[in-house]
DNA sequence: GACCATAGCACTAACGGTTAGCTTTTCAGC
DNA sequence: GCTGAAAAGCTAACCGTTAGTGCTATGGTC
């Protein structure tokens, strides 16, 4: 994908990188609120302004590694080969809740479940991906954009939801007979 | 209700309506971005403080009158007498879509659509209603929590969905028929 | 190898929403 | 009227975010 990623983009993905990771650090450390966006630019040994180029916002610092979810969602649907819409779905979005169920992001998760900030930053992310994914659904030109939007979202719920469920592969299950009712009974 | 309101609870309530008005004058006639809580205060006559005593953000300002949405979607669960879910749901959505498409309403909708701030906003209040939704759902014990969460947020998407939508009771009547389909996949 | 346009970064200073701390006013109940 | 508490006010700051400006290193071009 990035033949010669040139000295430049080198560094300039280096610091973006030491942002991230010192922002994850500090947070983890001593809590999302209490670190200001300036100890983050200090530990980090850049300027504040360098932060602010790199992250759109403060919340941004947390999701930084997230990014792919979108893509990875319209190419679920862009990309398969004769599968039908709605298992499609349901596969990626099972492996994204098994990513996110990870022990590792455990410490991730309670911090962000414990910040009104990130949850709500959160949920308009998602809100987002509804969006895109709506649009690559539309490309079926048999359904309407309002039957599109509807199936982006209810997806968007199930993994927001089963995420949440006590047991997340079977709360996943059972929202996906949902949906898949919900999709049939457009004839 | 409220059987003797008290002076000191009138004047609270006035003071409160003052700031609203004031607030939706000035934002529909100079921009929500342009016109700070500092020029509401002042216009209002009162305190920055006072406006945070009343509303919790600027964005709150906004959505004052919308507060009671809340209340009747729950209410259009708990008080149906032997109605079905969905259809009560149904009715009492085609209520709100209707009455944000009022004539009345279009200049506001137009400054929220056109201010990511309040969008972000509206979205979140809207995920707040759909928590309180399921709870209410979940009176029923014979559905499962996971469940009732989804119908929930499937509700509120139908609204969002259909209220953006160019024929905005047509696409609802789709949505809930997807709606009452995932409903009744869970036998 | 020298030259230049530009991207990345730094720095200062500010803006605007929000809050803390504290005083003053206003109402309700005795 | 007196008192305690709620409401409102004032000041001053905190913090995320941005504008403005200039410097420096890098990559492309001759």
């Amino acid at each position: 994908m990035t033949a010669p990623p040139g000295r430049r983009e080198r560094k300039k993905a280096a610091t973006r990188q030491k942002i991230a990771d010192t922002a994850l650090r500090l947070f983890l450390d001593r809590g999302y609120d209490p670190v200001g966006i300036r100890d983050v630019a200090a530990e980090a040994d850049v300027a504040v302004t360098t932060v602010f180029s790199h992250f759109a916002s403060k919340e941004a610092l947390v999701f930084a590694q997230d990014e792919d979810f979108e893509h990875r969602l319209t190419r679920a649907v862009t990309d398969r080969t004769g599968e039908a819409l709605i298992p499609a779905l349901h596969r990626e979005i099972r492996a994204m809740v098994r990513h996110c169920a990870a022990r590792e992001r455990a410490p991730i998760q309670r911090m962000i479940g414990s910040s009104p900030a990130l949850r709500t930053y959160e949920d308009s992310m998602l809100l987002r991906y509804a969006d895109s994914l709506a649009t690559a659904i539309a490309a079926d030109p048999d359904r309407t954009p309002t039957t599109c939007r509807a199936i982006a979202r209810f997806v968007i719920d199930a993994y927001a939801i089963a995420r949440d469920a006590a047991d997340p592969e079977t709360a996943l299950d059972e929202l996906f007979r949902m949906i898949g009712a919900a999709w049939d009974a457009l004839d």
